[in-house]
DNA sequence: CTGCTGATTCGACAGTTGTCGATGTGGTGG
DNA sequence: CCACCACATCGACAACTGTCGAATCAGCAG
């Protein structure tokens, strides 16, 4: 599975979803969007998240980023439902495994969230 | 309680955070933030906040909204955790209790993923 | 007061989640 | 080849979550 990389999750824009106040979600599109959001339900995932996101050059390894309070395997698992979610991308380099944000979906959940629109 | 109505989780215009690029959150910023995604990381609960910011007039009684699937002590359920997390607000005209979405804070969690800015 | 309808609260329970230590894996360098 | 480092996976377990039916509360209409 993880030799076909990771183009399954792959950008192709995600166009999802009108913005809330426009109609209401369809079954779907609830269920893929709340997967999303729960991924970043969690204060050690969404400060994981935070801390890709705001580093330089818009990516981090795991070592960048491991200092947040709990165990070595625990941002491990972290790490992974962001992936799985659709949120980071990662690709090893060496030793290390970096980790960067996915725009267009990030950007997706924001728009759905745009209440002015 | 409810007697107090809902000033405690009153707008204040919540200037929770810098985007994510800019920044990395604070552990107090990622608790509440987090919880706030939390609440929008159920299915069913992420369509019920679709049908309020959705509804003609920006709010809806929950007699407009249950049609989702699960019981109508679950839909209360949810629309209390959303209350809870700040994401609506809700008050009783006569036999029927309306729900609102609060829309500063709906807007900080949308700014917070606009990592365009 | 009595009954009715809309909505919340309660209690129970199966399923999921976050956490850890131990173990495994992949790559680097002696 | 072997030791070491970065990271991922495994197995276990307590805590939390979503769901339901039953009971309760709040208004309204007889």
């Amino acid at each position: 599975m993880s030799n076909l990389e990771l183009t399954v999750l792959e950008p192709e824009t995600v166009p999802c979803c009108a913005p809330l106040t426009s109609a209401e979600l369809s079954v779907e599109d609830s269920v893929r969007m709340a997967a999303m959001f729960k991924a970043l339900g969690d204060p050690v995932r969404l400060r994981l998240f935070s801390k890709v996101a705001s580093h330089p050059g818009g990516e981090a390894c795991v070592c960048d980023i491991q200092d947040v309070g709990v165990s070595q395997p625990t941002v491990s698992h972290h790490l992974k439902k962001l992936r799985e979610a659709g949120l980071l991308t990662s690709e090893r380099r060496g030793t290390w495994v970096y980790y960067k944000v996915a725009p267009s979906v990030v950007a997706g959940m924001s728009a759905l969230l745009d209440l002015t629109r």
